[in-house]
DNA sequence: AATAATTTTTAGCTTTGCCTAAAATAAAAG
DNA sequence: CTTTTATTTTAGGCAAAGCTAAAAATTATT
């Protein structure tokens, strides 16, 4: 595997996120590069000549299995580097995204392989997300939305989507974390608001709030 | 502290390193680099404007106080990561430098004084460096070279120098640690080279090992 | 002190990666 | 099935960071 430049691996992350195998348009990749268009249509013709990418003009981006081997293993960088800065580091949920979009682009397979080992072989990141596997294999994606379940139900939390500072703010408020249990105790007929309950007591959960954490039967 | 590329701290870095406070000339910073005089002119130019060095054309370019204050805590992060690596991931002492180069970019305070504490607030990287303080403070740069103590001498192992893959192979083809302890049995008349004794037997170091190993008595 | 040798700087070119503005193409609306 | 609108690409610029080759300044040598 050679070496890309930052830049390079952050199109083809972006590739990865929004279209995963399937073609991305122009626009939607600047957008999420935070360039122009103009930008990005030079970067994807280089892309294209190192067979990251195939470039149709005027239709799309589709990352090839090179390019996806190569998204792969950036992922695996950034979810383990996440790991690292949580569990080990104690930083929060909501912090260490950043940082380990810096720390993703180090190059050494041998340090990916010691920090997974220094890890506990991790299947997944602090939010629940599963980190690809050395050889690329994808760890199950893990839980169902909350709004799912029905009451009565024993849950366990699993997963939380990256849905910004606020939500992970309203999450440690509520001291809720991954491999928390409940009971679901109650739905609301009006706005699909959730009771959960556990041995020091019950909440609410709004409906927004539910359909960004996951979590299975217990 | 504003944010730089990395190209600008490997000038900073190599800047301190080779003159530390002191003027250096284009050649030896262009030799460091590895970059020709020409590049390195350009370079130092910006950072002039930056104000992390005075630049005297055809004389020499002299860190700031800014500049050193920025040159200080790229060797601590530098450090630090070398630390970790050693410390935590298990590399061995020949293999973490290129790593560290890479590591020490990384921005964020946070990051810096969260791993300082995991580390465990270490003063000496496993080289035996001092990590500079997050003020800029040094702690002391440890030990003697071998060759100054005399007969009978009990001696602690502190630092190595940082003096290639072969002199590190060496070390550990003859097992010498950081902390190894020693006696010093004799003293070649002829070639400088020292009797080093343990517990565990005894040998000979030559005198460009011993110039490499410094110690202090214990 | 004058010339030779070395070092440093200037000038001009290359690539990456971003920008704006204009032209070309595709998609949507009448 | 045109025409309008939106998207994408081209064309031309700019800054960082490197390069080579030529000019200028400094240092060393007769």
């Amino acid at each position: 595997m050679k070496t890309h430049t930052e830049s390079e691996e952050n199109y083809i992350k972006a590739l990865y996120h929004l279209g995963g195998e399937q073609p991305v348009s122009n626009g939607d990749l600047a957008q999420r590069i935070g360039a122009k268009g103009s930008s990005v249509t030079q970067a994807v013709k280089r892309l294209g000549q190192k067979e990251l990418v195939n470039v149709v003009p005027y239709k799309g981006v589709q990352l090839t299995p090179q390019g996806i081997r190569l998204a792969k293993s950036i992922l695996r960088k950034h979810r383990l580097w996440e790991t690292f800065l949580v569990d080990k580091l104690g930083f929060g949920w909501d912090e260490v995204h950043p940082l380990a979009e810096q720390l993703e682009h180090i190059q050494s397979e041998e340090l990916v392989d010691r920090l997974f080992q220094f890890l506990g072989s991790p299947k997944h990141d602090p939010h629940g997300d599963p980190i690809p596997e050395r050889d690329g294999q994808m760890p199950p994606v893990l839980g169902q939305p909350i709004g799912v379940f029905s009451s009565g139900a024993e849950i366990r939390i699993v997963r939380v989507e990256d849905a910004g500072t606020e939500f992970f703010d309203q999450l440690e408020t509520m001291n809720i974390n991954l491999g928390n249990t409940y009971e679901i105790r109650a739905i609301s007929a009006f706005d699909s608001s959730v009771e959960l309950g556990s041995s020091t007591g019950s909440f609410w959960l709004s409906q927004s709030m539910c359909a960004n954490i996951y979590a299975i039967q217990s």
